[in-house]
DNA sequence: ATAACATTTGAATAATTGTTCAAGTGTTCA
DNA sequence: TGAACACTTGAACAATTATTCAAATGTTAT
């Protein structure tokens, strides 16, 4: 069982190391936790983040390719939200790290 | 309870997305998952990650600075291990996002 | 059609960072 | 004492990347 794991691990060690990559950004971070709350527009996210419209939308494509997010086209608007619910999931194993 | 969990997040955002980023390097990712099936001296790490000697002993210095790993003074080596158990933790999280 | 709004995209700049090389500690053993 | 070994450190270079600004796309309403 904890041979598989190991690995599994030696396996994916590039790909987590990406994944790590996009969550190791203030900015990106700061998008996920907000989106944690639920779903919101790209202007919303800029307040809330406070960078301008453009910069939040270059975070958001990388989230999107990630697929950490997802969009949904809502009149003139575009509302993201989680993917799934792994970033939680990090996002507090994390916090255990951090907060010690 | 939830509330009390994103106030939490809120918080310590900073703190997170540098832990982030020091995992978002396939080096240091390497070390780290070498680390995890038991303590290594420093030639043995550069083995395992096929780097130099030098390239390694950087990388462990951020490693150690984050509380991610602990060394050990054994004659002239020094040994180093992972420094909690977080970070297996983490590696969990992240695998079953990325092997999904 | 045109104007106004929401978001995306591309190019450019500035800053951060991983790796290498060379030199520097510190420890062991002859 | 001195040579050999294990590791660390600092400077330098190359590469990546986050942000800004300006222009472009697409959508709604007049």
């Amino acid at each position: 069982m904890k041979e598989n794991r190991e690995i599994a691990i030696d396996d994916y060690i590039e790909d987590m190391a990406n994944l790590f990559k996009i969550l190791g950004d203030t900015t990106r971070t700061k998008i996920l936790a907000v989106l944690e709350k639920g779903e919101l527009n790209v202007s919303s996210i800029s307040e809330y983040v406070g960078l301008n419209i453009s910069a939040i939308s270059h975070q958001l494509r990388i989230l999107r390719q990630a697929k950490l997010i997802k969009p949904r086209k809502v009149g003139k608007e575009v509302r993201y939200s989680l993917d799934d619910d792994h970033v939680s999931q990090i996002f507090n194993c994390a916090l255990s790290h951090v907060m010690e």
